[in-house]
DNA sequence: GCCAACGTTGGC
DNA sequence: GCCAACGTTGGC
């Protein structure tokens, strides 16, 4: 069963234009337990709904759909990443994500106010007021209907 | 630029 | 183990 996500990232940092370009992407840099516990949940075929925050106006602008899941986050070893973890080792690894393949960039983003619009807070994690999880999960039948919306622009 | 929300750190 | 202080996220 396919199950749906949201994943956040500043598009300054990493873009849905970049996932088109780089056709997968190992999802590197989560320091957040309960969002490293829904990675850890993400199998393939899995699709997650890409999210560009802290732009105008914040939107969902994809889809990506994981490739590969448990996959140990390699920034966590380097010590010249800015994720390194020290307390991280091959052997006892902390931090695992999922890669990515690009899937589709919607041709109208389908915005935070839309979709605020559209659904409650308990409904759909993102649009609560204050929320910082960068990895979410999303309920198949407000998936289907985050599908539909990107459809009819 | 402001500030709400909330995770993390560290003193005790 | 508690909790105040601090730092970060991210919408507005």
């Amino acid at each position: 069963m396919t199950h749906y996500w949201l994943i956040k990232s500043e598009p300054t940092d990493y873009s849905i234009d970049d996932l088109q370009q780089d056709e997968t992407a190992i999802w590197d840099g989560v320091r957040n337990y309960q969002a490293r516990n829904f990675l850890r949940q993400m199998q393939p075929t899995d699709l997650a709904f890409f999210y560009h925050s802290n732009v105008k106006p914040p939107a969902i602008v994809g889809l990506a759909r994981v490739l590969e899941s448990n996959v140990n986050d390699p920034t966590q070893f380097d010590p010249n990443s800015k994720y390194y973890d020290p307390k991280a080792t091959p052997d006892n690894p902390r931090w695992q994500t999922v890669n990515f393949a690009f899937v589709e960039k919607f041709e109208t983003p389908i915005s935070l106010t839309q979709l605020k619009e559209r659904f409650n807070p308990e409904d759909l994690q993102v649009v609560k007021r204050g929320n910082r999880l960068s990895v979410m999960p999303v309920n198949t039948n407000i998936a289907q209907q985050i599908l539909e919306m990107a459809k009819q622009p």
